[in-house]
DNA sequence: CATTAAATGATTGACTTCAATCATATCTCA
DNA sequence: TGAGATATGATTGAAGTCAATCATTTAATG
């Protein structure tokens, strides 16, 4: 029997919060919640799932959040190899005790990860990246501090003046930094917002370290970051000779460059 | 054949990395990606649940992420009828254009979801709720400020001097707070960092709202938090009959009093 | 090195989910 | 108001999932 086309937008929309505040729903729970056949709960299951408001699941459904996440998480799984050996150099520079600053962005997120493995004592992680929070809040020892500041939409990452001015206050031993290319004039960033906060935290830092896999060479970006003499340490999967094929001098090295 | 106990463990830390960055992966996936049979997956699955670090699903599991949320998902979905018409009654004193202040709690939550109905223009919201994110973040007009401060394991929340300090500096047009217990005394709450962050956004907000259900009448909780006289508006589903049965005198009346 | 315990894969039958199809009711639109 | 479109539930066979059991292999233990 044909219903209303209200009634079906709002059990439709019903749904999609039921799955929002349950995160997981199998299909026969909700022909329950809903009232409907199992069939009808499919048809409902497959719109959302076009409208990608919902993640069908065999089973069941997943709410939007965790479709929200997903994006990320395939960025992630690009470059692996290069993001992995980048992370493991980064950790190994971390001791017990420091206060460790990690940035926005993918390269972040598997230094993160890479922290559950080799976790030294006692750390104090402080990120604006949202994104890292479900890795570090299960982190046993570790103390994590989040900056304020306005939520970029859909970036789960906060920037703005509240975020510069908390890292004002904040003691770094060692900051882990990334951005979109460089050159042999130094770093490149895409927003303003980005780049006012990593200054603030490079001042703040004893060690800047940034983090850029080859393809982030001879890339620029809208706006200038820093020049090859403010940053500390690069870590990256470029060798020496190549850099200075590139017009990049470094007085300290680069990181990996000897490793397998 | 019997497999070195290390093996084990690293597959099964491999899975649940897995799942965590894919937030859901269906068994016969897992197989894939671990080169185990289905026998193996499941038996991992299991003891991974047993252990609470992932989330079993027909077909399949989810990362531990989803799990943490859904304890406070869970929590939220108990008394649903007052927080729902708190939530509403709450949401009706919020203004166009106007800067609101959401606590950590169900209640806020509730308040949220409530939001994704009725959203006034150009609102600004301030929270310490990590919680809300996902909720507030998908709002199309809204601007969100995350206070900073220190991650409090498993609560999704923000506290410390970090977040008094980034409260600080903050504009609040009105605040809906919540507490653990209300007596003749005023209201009562369990942590020491908590009331400190919420006597900082009173001090700040030109409109304090505090969202109680009568669950909360005749309950105290360790810490004073604030006398009657602090609060500019109580929200609850409480009448003032009984609050005055329970010795408590207010200026303003209660909302929602009078309602359905 | 021998014994024990544990991990694995294969198999089985019960159960669940799924997509497709169909009949029916009733909303929509002209 | 009448014709057509569409939402729904029931049914069905195919495919997928699950728990239990068993034989095999190999790590752990002393």
């Amino acid at each position: 029997m044909r219903v209303p086309k209200h009634i079906v937008e709002a059990r439709r929309s019903r749904l999609t919060e039921l799955l929002l505040e349950r995160g997981y729903l199998p299909i026969s729970q909700l022909c329950d919640e809903l009232g409907v056949s199992e069939a009808t709960a499919r048809r409902d299951l497959s719109a959302l799932e076009s409208e990608e408001r919902i993640t069908r699941t065999y089973g069941g459904a997943l709410g939007e959040f965790n479709a929200t996440f997903t994006s990320f998480r395939e960025r992630l799984r690009e470059g692996t190899d290069a993001k992995g050996s980048i992370a493991r150099a980064s950790v190994s520079l971390i001791k017990p005790g420091m206060r460790v600053y990690l940035d926005a962005g993918t390269t972040a997120f598997a230094i993160a990860q890479e922290l559950r493995r080799h976790l030294p004592e006692r750390l104090t992680i402080i990120t604006n990246n949202l994104a890292l929070l479900e890795t570090l809040g299960s982190l046993p020892t570790a103390k994590t501090i989040l900056l304020g500041g306005q939520l970029l939409e859909r970036q789960s990452v906060l920037l703005g003046k509240e975020a510069v001015r908390a890292v004002a206050t904040q003691e770094i031993d060692i900051a882990f930094l990334s951005a979109q290319g460089m050159t042999e004039k130094g770093l490149w960033n895409s927003q303003r917002d980005i780049i006012s906060l990593q200054l603030a935290v490079m001042n703040r830092a004893s060690r800047s370290c940034f983090c850029l896999d080859r393809s982030k060479l001879g890339r620029t970006a809208p706006e200038h970051l820093a020049a090859w003499s403010k940053v500390s340490t690069l870590i990256s999967d470029l060798t020496m000779p190549e850099l200075r094929r590139a017009g990049i001098t470094l007085k300290q090295g680069v990181l990996l460059d000897s490793q397998s």
